[in-house]
DNA sequence: CATGAATGAGCATTCATTCAT
DNA sequence: TATGAATGAATGCTCATTCAT
């Protein structure tokens, strides 16, 4: 089958990126994962990508823009996955549980990304104003989506908030693989996502009528 | 029997701290009310403080030095009295819920202090190596043991791991606040104690067996 | 036999040295004629230079560098010559003569390249791993080489530590110039040249058959 | 033989020197082992001297005449036996044999003090008025008093400059030991003198007349 | 005689940014 | 589209120095 030449130009959206501007965003992918961002500088970004200075800003009206560029990608690619990812799956707990599985797979294949995501993009100033935060709160909506449905089809218990509760399963999520992202070891979706479900979705206190046959 | 008149005024080993150091400490803490950390320089510090520059220099080495041992204070004041708020709580349950509620005072109470917790000091360089890391751990240490007697006593469940349940109830206490602390708003330590437990400990799905006659 | 054209402009290694880094070269072998090294700053360097301050980082990588850089030019220009002046020259007694005036002279054009080279350049930090030490070391591997032909043919005496006797050639001409040299007074090769080698080639003692007819 | 009571407090001239002063020039000398003057600061000295920075300022008005007074002491020592070395002997060419070996000695001995002599001291704007200068003065004043006697004797050659005699000397003596002060090798004061003066007192060119059957 | 506290001034260094080509 | 040259402006930091005690 052959490729259709229209993948060289196509006309409307997007007139095939200009190569500097893909290498310098593959630069400054590379440098996140060997030092924190704020220790990244022009002049970095410009040696790793091969090209001058002055022509980051061609592109690039500050280092947060590229900054939020990259990440925007990243992360838009991460929802679109995820929006495919849930379809046909019944019920919020189904989906609640595809969802952290999901989200701990993508931290865990893409760990620059995600350290960057909990430890440096939330303190820029204006952070609260960028792209990149209006797609995280889209993934956010997304769970409070399936939350506010649980609780409409009566899956899920009225007397709790919903928005804590998406809270809570943001953080737990986010700590449960935490240590592993800052000290890199292995996240174990799986595992981590049983365990996390077992403790958001039933009761963690021993009572008759649980099955705590030991783990 | 009477305290003796000589621990008034200790002649040798802390004879009041310089009231320089204590200017320039008090200088930080309300310059961090105001921007992030990163971009308070030096010359900030000492023209808010009203001292010279170089004096900062003669009591902290470094920037990074100054705001861990303005953290370090606040830190281990809370866990000071932390301890003291748990005497006498009976039950794992019960010391977690004291936890919960007292820590979300703090951050109530101590906001700039909270936000520097979230968002500043994670990224640091060194901060897994530093002095105010090390109590941060005696915290988690705290809610570990709590977990780990609770599971011993047959309290909790045996299937959940301990460590990841503190990272849920770290993360879900942080993610909680988190909205409040970035656009300041109260934070309710009650109301959101109350539901945090409830899901943490609960079964937040609807059943017969649960009380939940709505909210 | 014509000159190539393209030898005046040649496109791609060497395309002529930016004029910033000669202006900035040449404001520090004119502030050296001033003060001595430690006691230039870079801001002085750039006002002399009339660039700004940082652009001496972009060429230069700290004040050494530079310093150095400037002296390598001075130094290997005058090895250059040296090995031109010293064709065809037979003997080592008529070598080394050739050589000490050689120096001399050189010492009495470039003042304060002498300067430098006995009062500043020999202890920085370094120096010894330098590569103005590197051409240094070639000149005086050029005197040592003299030497040991000179021995080597009978000509100089068996019992004589070639490196001390190239050491003392090396002292003597630079306390023989010394004086002159820090209070700026004419050096005179020729007699010095003429009474150092008496010094060192003849015997100083007074005796019969010395022709020591006053002078 | 008891000792005079009188060594406590003399009345006159030096009424027992503070103990500070000592202990500073002490840590001088100290830090003079380990790195070059240049690099050692106030705040060096006095940690060093375990005494209170402000209080260099009583006994010293900067760290030049620190330095100076320093240097001063070793040098009129050096002197005052050099003096003594010399008494007694006889002839010019003698009494040069032995000045250059006791040189040598001292450098032997006292290395730090010589790489100070060689490397720094030369080249502090103003050195040349100070009163270290002057002891380096009167040491090169018994040098040419030496040569000029040997000249006026009829021990020496007529049609050799005195003071350029003395700089040879002085150069001759700097450069042989030059390479193990600044390597750390040991001097051989012995052997050094012996080659020393065969270079410069005697014909380095091979003769029949010249004793040269050695190696 | 000795010290702790505090200061003024300056320096090397680095960074983001903008031209002209 | 891309670049080499050059700049303005800070910043962290250090040092020698001076009080009051």
């Amino acid at each position: 089958m052959p490729i259709p030449p229209q993948e060289q130009e196509r006309p409307g959206e997007s007139t095939s990126p200009p190569p500097g501007r893909l290498k310098i965003m593959d630069a400054l992918r590379a440098l996140l994962r060997e030092k924190e961002f704020s220790a990244i500088t022009w002049s970095d970004i410009a040696r790793t990508a091969g090209v001058n200075e002055a022509l980051i800003y061609k592109y690039f009206k500050d280092s947060r823009n590229l900054l939020h560029e990259v990440l925007k990608e990243s992360l838009s690619r991460f929802v679109r996955r995820l929006n495919r990812d849930l379809k046909g799956v019944q019920g919020a707990r189904n989906k609640l549980r595809k969802l952290i599985w999901s989200t701990i797979d993508m931290y865990d294949s893409e760990r620059v990304f995600a350290k960057i995501l909990f430890l440096e993009v939330r303190n820029f100033p204006g952070y609260f104003r960028s792209e990149t935060y209006r797609i995280v709160q889209e993934y956010a909506g997304m769970i409070l989506g399936i939350i506010d449905e649980g609780i409409r089809k009566g899956e899920l218990r009225r007397d709790i908030p919903p928005k804590l509760l998406r809270q809570v399963v943001l953080g737990a999520m986010e700590h449960a693989v935490l240590p592993g992202i800052i000290f890199d070891k292995p996240l174990r979706p799986d595992q981590t996502t049983e365990a996390l479900c077992r403790i958001i979705f039933e009761d963690i206190l021993a009572r008759p009528s649980n099955r705590q046959q030991g783990h």
